[in-house]
This record gives structure tokens, sequence and C-alpha cells, in this order.
DNA sequence: GATGAATGAGTTTTCATTCAT
DNA sequence: CATGAATGAAAACTCATTCAT
């Protein structure tokens, strides 16, 4: 299925200047992604849009993919910090507040620049980053499984971990779903509530 | 975001040969799509691989995503084959049927040509005005919403439509992740005994 | 030290059309090769030389350098033509009348496209193609060989293989260089005159 | 053929400093070009290996070629250093001795750095209007025109130039196919042998 | 209808060279 | 002097699509 060249950056940009260049460029594809979508996110395109020549951009970027990764990552990083702020304060939860955290939390994530996020989640696949676009998860993941575990007693889990990642991936699966097809529903105070609701009654459970 | 091109079969094969050759083609898409991917599928190489030549192929297919897209289809309609004929028994099951049987159903879908179905998850951009054959659910959901609506006294479901578009939207995205990151799982029964306290949850409810 | 792919034609020009259009191609390289050498020798100045589209080139040549290869095959078809054609003759020559027979065919293949000669002889050991060059003789070297096998009781040689190689390569080896750094000598009677010598007295050697 | 740039160093490096800054990058061309050809040696890569900046290399250099050159030279240095060694005692030798010592003087001088030889010889384009360069008898050649002079009476050589000339030629065809296609052979006293046989046999001539 | 030769705009990428710092 | 970031012309090559046969 070829693909899977070197992707991580060329050099790193050392000099104030260099960071700035860098900055552009990524800025410019994220816009052009945002405008032509993947396939037309060419190289010439982003140097342009960038004022930059094409040249330093293949200063600091091996090729094209690369490029979309470190976008992808940028995005990556503001949700991880969304994320961990509003699950901070998880620790002492009570089981309604807890999920109350967790449903803002990823709604906000999606909220972040939302088209962005879904030429990512619609584009990403193909340079082969889905599981890398997963593992965005990975990080945040141990503070519920954590905070599951705390509450074990209280709630039919039989394994934390399982749980939080059916649990995410359910979430994450209907908000992605949402982004693409329903993407007024973000700012629906139902949509909120039924994820609620779904975990809630996930976690007390029911087993069938 | 570019494309947008008729993507409707140029000509309906009227005589047998034509269909044969529409099936070679398809099956020639199918094939290369899994062999080398969207990037890699092109239309010579298509036409190579069935055998045909390349005019032949523009003569039914208008465009290269055109072949995409009737590959998509075909998937769809197997998909859909098999979810229709595990939910015809749906009707006066019980919630612990109904839920036994659908989260069967789904996974019987994605055991389908799984990796047909991941290439086309991950790989297949989503093309032009598609949304609609994306929305793969769209075709049995009334269904599930019919059955909703027929317990509704039972269960604690405010609107059956949204109910069911969460439900399967959260199932379809852990089973997709599970396609991609744990393809182990689809023969595990945990996975089912899990998505079925999902759904039972959800549906018998406990309002936040 | 890189480079070494496939050299060899994509697809066999079957139709009377396509063996034009390859030996337009052909034909251009060659004249770009002589105006421009191995560097300016672009592939799409090549296409623009032939009248054709770049795409046509692509079509029967996987690549720069097989166009020169290409070329190159040509030149020594050629060659090889007038060497085999004079040494015809060499069965039951004396040594003077054979070695005249040699040395004639050798200059009078230098003189068929000196100007490419040189090209070619300058420019392609880049491309690998040097071991080529220099197995163009061994076409006709097992005549020559044969020759000396014939006549060994009269001449002190030890290996007529080993002869018929050094004489060979110190003749081409002085031809070579005449093509290069003294053009006009080709043409003059003392250059002739002076390989038959060296021949000759090779061949009925001295002992050291 | 394009191609026509000064190639002569840009300024002469006067303090110690800068000498040693040239001789780092002649050095580092030397292994680059033996290590990656005539097409991988960019002057980047070259900067790179001599852990020098590229701007650096362009205070030295006014262009690419000229480091190839400035290579080509230092090799040339050393080879005419061990032919004129060699030579030095051709003055009153006898032919047999003059033969040996030209003969053995040559082959040591291919052993000097056999594969940059074969590089160089292969890979480097005629560079402009470096003919001369290549050219590399024409420092010693008047030594051995010299010897010939001196023993013209006893020899049938009409002009010892052209004699010179053509047998060197062909002593160095022989030996540049040697290197290029029996590396081995270069160790072998048989080829010291037919070499020597060949240019006494041409000098002692027979006249045909 | 079927064929497949021909097209050429459009991509990615390289690398010699400059010049502000 | 030294640096190395920045440049951008130019090269190789692809592939969807057309159209004469």
């Amino acid at each position: 299925m070829a693909r899977q060249r070197p992707v991580s950056p060329r050099k790193e940009p050392s000099q104030r200047r260099s960071r700035e260049l860098v900055d552009l460029i990524v800025k410019a594809t994220t816009r052009v992604l945002l405008k032509h979508g993947y396939e037309g996110c060419t190289t010439n395109r982003v140097a342009e849009v960038a004022g930059v020549s094409i040249g330093s951009v293949y200063q600091y970027f091996p090729n094209k993919d690369a490029l979309v990764v470190r976008v992808m990552e940028r995005h990556q990083e503001k949700l991880l910090g969304v994320m961990t702020e509003h699950l901070a304060s998880l620790k002492d939860a009570s089981l309604e507040e807890a999920v109350k955290t967790l449903v803002h939390a990823m709604l906000d994530a999606h909220r972040i620049e939302p088209k962005l996020h879904r030429v990512l989640r619609e584009q990403v696949p193909r340079i082969g980053a889905l599981k890398a676009l997963h593992e965005q998860h990975s990080a945040y993941e141990p503070l519920v499984t954590a905070w599951l575990d705390a509450h074990r007693e209280a709630l039919p889990v039989a394994d934390p971990a399982v749980a939080t990642w059916v649990l995410i991936a359910a979430v994450d699966g209907v908000l992605g779903r949402v982004l693409v097809d329903r993407p007024g529903w973000l700012e629906q105070q139902q949509l909120a509530r039924e994820l609620e609701r779904l975990i809630v009654a996930y976690l007390r459970g029911a087993r069938t």
C-alpha cells in the first residue's frame, strides 16, 4: 500500500527566523488543507500561500506528508491541552460530575477548529496516520482509567482500561460523525445530554 | 475543496456483455484498491488488471472516482443485505434479544470483507457530494428507529431517531476503531458483550 | 554510487505508428546529446525536439538513461555492422593483410558518427554503461582470436585471447584519444600506418 | 555543449587557516566523489562532510566543478610525481630498461588510488575547457620523447613525439580498460610483460 | 463499441548559488 | 571572514483523460 516515508522534520529550526518560517509554512499548510483538501494541498501551493520559496519548505520538511503530519500534531497538541485542563478536576468528582466533565472536555476539544478537525479526520487516514490520530486519546486515557479504578467498588466495571477504551471510542465515534454529518449539533445541548446518558448508563451498567 | 464531478454510471450497460465488462472493472478496482490503496488505484492499473482497455473503462465510468464509488456501493449493498437480514427478526424481539441482534448484525457486517472495509474507511477520501454514500447506516436506521418507536413506552427514549443515530454512531465508532487498532477483537466474545451492555444501558437509560 | 535503474524499454512499440515514434525519440535524443551533452539532455528537451509529448517519451522509456542507452545501442549496432563486414575477409589473409583489415575496420567504425561516438564515450561512463561500451568489441573479438589461433605457429603468441584483448584495448584506446584530442588525425594516413606498425610488431613480437 | 565556467580558485588562500580549509574541502570532495559518484557529489554534501559551511566552500571555489577539478589536479600531481620519479632514470637506459621503467611507472601510477582514478575517468564528465587537464600525460611525455630522440639512430622512429603519443595512448588505453574490466590484472606479472612486449616491438618496429 | 497510443498539465523534489547576518 | 538560511529555476516523472483508428 506504499506510503511510509520519513515524516520527521528535516532540520530543527534553530534560529528565531527559521522558527517563524516553519510556523508560517505550517499555517499555510493548514489554510491550504482547509481550502483544497489533501489532494489539492500541493507543496507549491503551500509555499505560495506561505509567501515562501518552495526550497524553504523542503529545507524543513522532507516531503509533502510531513507537512500534513505536522499540522496534525499541532492540532493534537491543542486538543490535548484542552482535554487535560478539563480533566485535571476529575480526581474527586462524583460520577455525574465526572461524566459531565468528560463530555464537556471532549466537546470543547472538538470545538477548537472543527473544520480543520474534520479535514484531518477525513484526509489523514490516507497517509497512514490513523493510528496516530487514535493515539491522541492515549494521552489522557490514563486519567479516566484512574478515576474508574478509584470508583471500582461502586461501579460494575470489570476492566477499567477496557471500559475507558470503549467509552472513548464510542464518544469519539459519535463526535467524529457529528463533525462530518451534523456539524450544527456541536452546539446543541441535547448532544451533550445524550452523551452523558450514554456514559453514565454504560458505567452504572446493567449486566445483560 | 475541489472535487465535484459526475459519479453516476455514464450509461446503463444494456447488453449482457457490457454488464460483464462493468463487473470485471469493478472487481479489478477492488483488487487494486486492496493492493495499492486509493492513491495507487490508477485508472490505467485498473484497466490492466481487468484485462480491459482503458478506453473501455471510460466507456462506462466518467472518471476515476466513479470507479471507487461503485466499489463502495457494492460493498454497502452487501453490508445492507447482512444488516437487513439480521434485523428482519427485530420486530417482536425483547430488548435483550433486539440488542443482541443489532450487535450481532453490526459485527457480522464488519466481517464481510474487513480489509476492503478498512481500506474504504481509511483510504478513500470523502469523494465529492458523496457524503450520502458514507452514511451507510441510513438504510437500516429506520428499522431500528421503528423498533424503538414501538417500544417507546417501556424505554425512556425521548426521540427514537436521535437515539438510533447516537447508538449506531457509537457502535460504529467502536467497530471502526477495532478494525484499525484491534483487529483481533472482532472475534472476541467480550467485544460483543461490552457493546450489548453499552446499548442496553443507554436504552434502559438512567437519566443523569 | 546509486544509479542502476531499469533501462530496458517499457513497452514494445507494436504498431507502425509507435515504431516511428520511438525512432523519432531516439533520433531527437541523439541530436540533443550532441548539442547539449549528457547533462543538458533532459527528457523535456528531447520530447520538445522530437515534437512529441513528454508523456509519449515515458510511454516507451522508463527513464532518462534508457534513452541514452538506446542511442548507444543503436550506434553500436552500426559499428558492429561495419566491423563484421570488414572482418569477414579476414580468414585467409596474410599477417599484413589481416592487420590492414583490422585497422581499416576500426578506423572506419570510428568514422561513422565521430561526434556522437565522442559524446557517448565521454558521457556514457556516468550511467554505468562503460562495460557495455567495452563489450561492443566482444562481438568481433572471436573473429580476431580465431585468426590468431590459426596462425599460431608463425607467431610468438602465447594466448590468442589475451593478445586480442590487449590489441583491441590498445588500438581502441588510441582511437578514443584521437577522437577526443586529435579529431583531425582520423583522416591522416599516418595514424593508420602507426597502428599497423603497432599491431604487426606486437604480433611478430620480440620477446623482451 | 553548455558548461564553460571559471574553474580556477577564487582566491589564493594566503593564511594558514585558509589553506587548511581548502585542504579539508578537497579531501571531502574526494570522499564524496568516491562514495556517491559525480552526480551525487553535491556542494552541500561536500560542505557537510568537510564539516564546513557551504558559504566557506564558495569562498574558495567559484562553483561545483572547480571542486572536482581541484581533486583531479591533486590526483594528477601525485601521478606526475610517481611518473617523473620513475622516469628520472630514463636518460641513459637501454631500450629494454627504458621500457621496463616506463611500464613500471605507468602501472605504479595506476596503483596510487585506483578507485579514485576510476571514478575520475568514468564519472567525471569532460568539464568545460578542461581537455588540457585530461591530458594528464602531457607533463611527462617530453621525458619519453627526449629519450626517443636521443636514441633516434638506433630506432626506426620517424617522429618521436608522435611515437610517444601513440605509445602512451595505447598503454593508457589498456590500463584504463584493465581498471574497469579486469581490476585484478593490475597486480599480474603477465600484464606488465605484455605491455613491455607491445612497446619494445613497436619501437624496434618492423615497418609494414 | 472497443482499443490503446498519445497527451500534457501538474507534482514532487533537488541542488547550485547568493547574501544578510 | 564565516555562516547557513533562503532561494527558485529546472528536472524527472505520473496519470486522468481524449480521440483517431
